[in-house]
DNA sequence: TATGAATGAGCGTTCATTCAT
DNA sequence: TATGAATGAACGCTCATTCAT
């Protein structure tokens, strides 16, 4: 029989973990990934804040029970679809060069802005996620946000930028811009300028150097 | 004649302003007085999250079909109190002395801190109505939005600031690290540090003159 | 002044008969042909089903509460304008010729046929009104009927029809039948043949002479 | 196993029929009686008119949103009740030996007329059901309207009566006399004559043999 | 007469989530 | 594991009609 222990753990549903020794099943793995695939195609059609429970169950040929069995709701569903998303963006800015200059840096962060930026909705899942409500509900968002901030700390550690504060902090700062910006995007009141020109004019401010 | 003109205009319910030549009846200035009194009411006894429409419109002695002709749905009522609340915290601002230097104006930034997490879903609303989703829909909170801006940056230009950037510039910026805060805060990872030791912290580098 | 003695008695509102003395003042007969006007006009736009009493006194300029001064309520309207409709056809069908054979009469019909059958709605509220409810709430459309009646009787009198049954009984079986083509009309089951055939055949057993 | 095939399909619900391979659970035959049961009690004590869908839901101990699965609206349930009720009258009839006169005829149909005369709103909501306003919105009443006309046709083919005419042309004009003489109950001014007898009459004239 | 804000009972809907099988 | 009927609180809405001014 083929089995296989996978990474992640669906004893997070209960609440706790609990490493199980027993061998996950091939069906339930397939169950899954049908669940998975039902819902991306489900977001494809009617975006992320048009995903209902129901469409994916039956898309996926499934019973609503098998969803809830395999997702704790449908926001651990959204935390996984996003989360890899978002996950995959910054497996690819860790195999990037160090940015130089405020300019690089925010190309860099043009996809994750592009991303965040699809749906409102999104951005209101991204933001309820990033701060996990308890220790043992990291989803993947919190995790890629996790993530995000030790790739931008190592590049402000390696850049030509302002030392008179810890690069965390910068990094952390550099993740308040982003929301600011993505926020500013949504609101009607700032809507002329593009996201990517606001950034740069923050973070020319921010990480400036001290002479 | 027992009829009035008012600055506030009915059609703020249409979302847009039409100069209205027919005076606003007492009789409705009442009853919207009336809904705003009930569910203010409400709020304080089962909170920002736990208002019912029904509820106001009950303990408000009006029919149900009043309560929407005043407000288009629920959240525009809450955008009313909410944003009313934060209007009058800015005023208050307004009446205070400059802050100089980053403490004494993140302790002018408290109340509204403290308004703005004292409920998840209250941070939602305002989340969610800070930025109109178009022109016609800015209500109180989106204005107040706008106000604070005002504000600080009315703050900045008087204040022992750098000042290599625009003062509108870096009030945006500490919009951001307001909204940054509050996300935080309402993560249990970080948890730990108080909101305004963390707004700190983060101002005292933003707002560092720079020698 | 000019003042004038209409045919129309407001005092119906009421419920009894007072035959007013007080004459109608040119403005109220304004303000109803206006009504008029404005109900027809959104019933050439929504149709009968989608009169709205709202898009009525908006289109006529007038408010809510003068609707209600003019007609008893929407029906009351409804009535006026179905049953003025009806009663120029049946004034038609008095300037006609005796009609001497089924398919003369029922050609005859046919307007009021393609009228009654053009709306669900409007096959309704003439079902709902062609018996009054009450004696002195005889509206239009039961007037009309009784005008079909003794047209109808007039004819059977002088065509060459069966003479063992009252004229009026075999009128009233017209109507009859003429309710149950446009029933059927309404009824996807027997969608597929025209009123007018099927009102011949009808008739031609109904009407046939008993040798 | 506890599930077993049964006619009944839910599919109904969905307006077509789609002969389902999966067995209907007990669970929701049991459910779906508990609320026609419900259904009928509050119709005892309020009449079909007073019927609330919220009281059926109350007193049959589900929740609403079990009422909607199993019902398209209320009129669905009422069509259900009305049509149920009027099928049991021609299930009745049909076990009934056939009528040679008008007088034994109509009096077969009493129990009919006074069901259909019970409430003006039951008329209302059998005229409104009676015709299908689409094919894949055939009914319970719609469907009983049918059995009628094959009952009649059948009783018409073996009396008495005129064969001048197709027996179910005959069988229309009876439905056609039914129809008018309900309408005329529900009107003030014929409301003198009982139904059957101006039944009675119209039938002699209608059926009467030609010879 | 005219006004128009207020009425108000009820409907249909939503849809993530649960739980007995 | 899988099933899918059932849950259920709340919402938004309808819209003819009333009534105090």
């Amino acid at each position: 029989m083929t089995t296989v222990n996978i990474k992640f753990d669906r004893s997070q549903k209960l609440g706790y973990r609990c490493f199980m020794t027993k061998p996950v099943q091939q069906r339930t793995l397939k169950t899954r990934a049908k669940l998975l695939a039902a819902a991306r195609d489900v977001i494809a059609e009617h975006g992320f804040g048009g995903l209902r429970a129901d469409q994916v169950v039956k898309r996926a040929g499934v019973a609503k029970g098998t969803f809830f069995a395999h997702f704790a709701d449908k926001d651990a569903l959204l935390d996984e679809i996003i989360g890899g998303q978002m996950g995959d963006m910054f497996r690819d800015m860790q195999n990037r060069e160090v940015p130089k200059s405020v300019e690089a840096l925010v190309s860099e962060l043009v996809p994750l802005l592009r991303f965040m930026s699809c749906e409102r909705y999104v951005f209101d899942v991204i933001l309820r996620k990033s701060g996990a409500a308890a220790c043992d509900a990291i989803g993947p968002i919190a995790m890629s946000f996790g993530q995000q901030l030790e790739i931008l700390s190592h590049w402000i550690e390696r850049g030509p930028w302002r030392t008179d504060a810890d690069a965390e902090l910068l990094a952390e700062g550099i993740q308040a811009f982003l929301l600011q910006v993505l926020a500013l995007h949504f609101c009607a009141l700032h809507s002329g300028k593009p996201m990517e020109e606001r950034l740069v004019e923050y973070l020319l401010v921010w990480l400036k150097p001290v002479t």
